[in-house]
DNA sequence: AGAAATAATTACATTATGCAACATAAACGG
DNA sequence: CCGTTTATGTTGCATAATGTAATTATTTCT
């Protein structure tokens, strides 16, 4: 993906600390996660040197130490933790598809929720990008990166999100062009139709919909038939739907007759 | 992989450091670092030698040493996460006293910076606040407590900060009624003015001086008597100063003479 | 719940690196 | 030609990083 233009590889020297502490950064803001034998095997050092390695980044609070291993460092630990571990690997596909349709120094946006920022995590890759967000966790975790330039949508935080959401960001919001837009949802109902829990959202997503360049709702299977109480308005404008795997017959048939294109992830 | 266009290879006349440091710069360049033994192997040099070389360069501020050999010098790297450590224990003390100043049911402001993350730990005790912050860390947080209510101020994220600056953090201001303000500076100067690191940051805080009900600075000692470029206007406004300890004699009485009152917090 | 497997911890051995003092050798200037 | 300067090499020892192995926790699997 990106191009390796690293004259050294990290594992050339052994004895260079930073040099293991730059990778095992780098994978772990690739991966979230990283494990202490993977890395002992790559770098050809005792499995003792990572555990030292990771400990003292753990200390600088750069991650945080597991069993076996590291992952990223989030002051986030809420429900929002809980809900993010729900069907994880079927959200860093979905997340990788999204950051396929991002191209370096787009301007995106991305919603609150944990698909999305399972996208935000895959969009570390990019370059140039200009982030343009409402959660509160995709804020920090993107603004940490150094070529990227992050804006927050202001407003009342929402506790379950985790993100702003009412007036002030509903009106931020039309100070942005945004080249790609990447919504959540509350579910994909059986006649096609992404639907959301709250009025706010709901009408959040819709603007986002029409003003955006193109847009698209990020759902994992779980949400297939799953009916919530509103519809979202001007749903139909959406430049598509990715999802995990192929959702029922019916469900597929409705989307495409209303107009979104359906893109599966790998 | 990298085409050399040099004419001369570094390694060609043993006895002239400028090349090896050159070529040192160079490497560290494109790798992030550099290792003191790859060095003495590559210009057939001793480790000495290279180790002069690189604590030259060093002395210069063109690179950090590190066991081993050399990392890029980045002063800004993982800024924000180290000064958080620093002077913990004051910092937490300030949080307290600044938590003493608000009651039950206030509207609070609070800056960015890791004094006002402090407050907002020590603020979790309160009920029924409503916060009101330009800092990621300190919305996420806050946001997490049943009992209150917050409001992020949107905006471009500053990286260092990890908080909203500029002109849509301005505009969001205006929009609330704060009882008490929180405010973090750069330094307390010898003539008893808070001064600040940067433009957009002065203007926030002076802003927040004049709207808010009651405003306060929360400076930690390490700031006494440093210089940092801006002085905030209208500073003179702020109800006090919460120190963790008492600053220089002369640093007291011109406080007192401005107006701000200085609270020694315990 | 209990056993097997995996990982963390501790303590100590080994190796690599840092540093300082001194040795060497080429370059320079009279 | 000599003495001086400058850069580099060498040696010995202190220090830091890493490896190893025995022990204790955790997880995982049944």
């Amino acid at each position: 993906m990106t191009a390796d233009i690293r004259m050294t590889d990290p594992r050339s020297t052994r004895a260079l600390a930073p040099r293991r502490h730059g990778e095992i950064l780098r994978r772990l803001a690739a991966d979230g996660t990283v494990g202490i034998t993977e890395l002992a095997d790559f770098f050809d050092v005792s499995r003792q040197t990572i555990r030292r390695d990771l400990k003292l980044l753990a200390d600088r609070g750069q991650l945080d130490l597991v069993h076996g291993g590291a992952t990223l460092f989030e002051p986030t630990e809420a429900a929002f933790t809980a809900r993010r571990e729900e069907n994880a690997d079927a959200k860093a596909a979905i997340g990788r598809a999204a950051a396929d349709l991002v191209r370096d120094g787009m301007v995106v946006f991305l919603d609150s929720g944990t698909t999305t920022l399972a996208a935000a995590h895959a969009l570390l890759e990019c370059k140039n990008l200009t982030i343009c967000t409402t959660s509160l966790s995709i804020a920090l975790l993107m603004c940490r990166q150094s070529l990227t330039r992050v804006h927050m949508l202001g407003g009342e935080i929402d506790r379950d999100e985790e993100a702003s959401i009412g007036v002030d960001a509903l009106e931020a919001i039309n100070h942005f062009r945004v080249d790609v837009a990447f919504l959540g949802g509350g579910g994909l109902s059986p006649d096609g139709e992404v639907t959301d829990f709250t009025r706010n959202g709901a009408e959040q997503r819709s603007r986002m919909v029409a003003t955006a360049g193109k847009a698209y709702f990020l759902l994992d299977s779980s949400k297939f038939g799953r009916l919530t109480p509103l519809r979202i308005p001007r749903f139909e404008l959406a430049a598509g739907v990715v999802v995990d795997r192929r959702p029922p017959e019916a469900i597929c048939e409705a989307l495409e007759r209303k107009g979104p294109a359906l893109i599966v992830a790998a």
